[in-house]
DNA sequence: CAATCTTTATGAAGTTTTTATGCAATACTG
DNA sequence: CAGTATTGCATAAAAACTTCATAAAGATTG
């Protein structure tokens, strides 16, 4: 018998827990559970997932509360479930560490979707891999040079460092915060608005249409990320 | 009175720097000399040699720690000279960054022989002349020689030594910080101005329109490129 | 003293920041 | 539950600021 990607569950709550084993064993991934932070923990050192879904609501040890431990010793990837209402805790996990949300009530085809996303978040070590593809985009980091269907593409240097930190952490949710905080510093943290008009002139460069932008998503209420597989433009 | 390339000879024992530099000189170089590994650290950054050729054996600083020390700033070829029955070495100077090896006794035509691949390595353009070639633009790195449509093109040291280094990186962005510390040394880092005056020069002498350079590009905020392919002027 | 390098000055070009506006989605209210 | 207020997003454009290109004067070097 062959498994797919080893996935942690963590949800205090058992019905949620058997229901999320069950369809994610059918679509042929490895599935265990954990219903406190403590068994998270344990079982994390001890079974090694390749992913891991915690619900935010847990007892004891809060969800952020374990995204945060998690993360001072390990780089699995960690999707959160968050209630409707929960916005803020959503942020919250996500700038302790998570990479992606998932919104209750939720589709399993969402779920898997993100999972697969957050599989291919193979850790991009920043200097690793010099050329950057995807789609009709490539970013040669070596030489700073970005090219739309092989024609170069000229980038301002916030622009092109705005670029870079986000092709570097594809995949991953990226609150307002936290790029504001990577590309101008602390003290702009709270600018949202230098964001937008700098995500505005990225889309524009190399978007095809930046009202369907197929690279940069906006998480409204979250942040932006960059997208693993570019969206095909819909009909 | 013209020259070609410079070398610089490391070695302590007077009588071979002086027979290096008279062959070589005869050679039509310009031969420079330093009898330590400290000497040589500063002829390098004050006199931009296009050749390095360095005794193993050296007093206090040995030849392979002197390569190690040059590739931490310098990209400038290496030929060690290593005596027969040092092979060890010898490699380990070929993985201190050193780039060939000329085992004595040698003669003067494996020598030079050795000088002429070294530079026409920096150029990596495979061909047979230590010549670059792009567009109506032409370097002799051999004979420090710029062509533009065949005639000549009188550059200053330090106009020729930032020329070279960008031809070496073509196609790469080089940060302001990057030229200067490369061309002017670590304390000018900041002296942006400078190149600002020296890209002008240059631009002047071998741009068609320094208004619209093709070789000499800039890269607002960040530094400058030597073109990839020379743009066409355009309608 | 002639060539080269360094400094200074200035207008032009380019970039970032700020302000303004419309739209869309969500939340509020009678 | 319709209509209205509020909030966040996208975009444009003005203002403020920074960097760039160039000329030319001053200093240095061999």
């Amino acid at each position: 018998m062959k498994h797919g990607a080893r996935i942690l569950v963590v949800d205090d709550e058992p019905q949620i827990r058997r229901s999320l084993q069950v369809n994610l064993e059918n679509k042929d991934y490895l599935v265990m559970t954990a219903e406190s932070g403590e068994e998270a923990l344990d079982a994390i050192a001890s079974r090694q997932p390749d992913v891991v879904i915690i619900d935010l609501i847990l007892p004891s040890i809060s969800g952020i509360e374990l995204t945060r431990r998690i993360r001072r010793h390990s780089p699995v990837p960690i999707i959160v479930l968050s209630a409707i209402g929960n916005e803020s805790k959503k942020v919250e996990a996500l700038e302790s560490g998570a990479d992606d949300y998932v919104t209750k009530p939720f589709g399993m085809d969402e779920l898997t979707a993100r999972i697969r996303s957050a599989l291919r978040r193979t850790v991009m070590v920043p200097g690793t891999e010099p050329v950057f593809k995807s789609g009709t985009l490539t970013v040669n980091f070596e030489r700073r040079e970005v090219l739309l269907n092989d024609r170069p593409v000229k980038l301002t240097p916030t622009e092109y460092d705005l670029l870079k930190y986000m092709i570097q952490y594809t995949g991953k949710v990226l609150t307002h915060r936290t790029l504001l905080t990577a590309i101008w510093g602390d003290a702009y943290a709270n600018q949202a608005q230098y964001l937008r008009v700098f995500i505005g002139q990225l889309r524009k460069k190399i978007e095809r249409n930046t009202a369907r932008p197929q690279y940069i998503l906006t998480d409204p209420g979250v942040g932006y990320r960059f997208a693993h597989d570019p969206q095909e433009p819909q009909s």
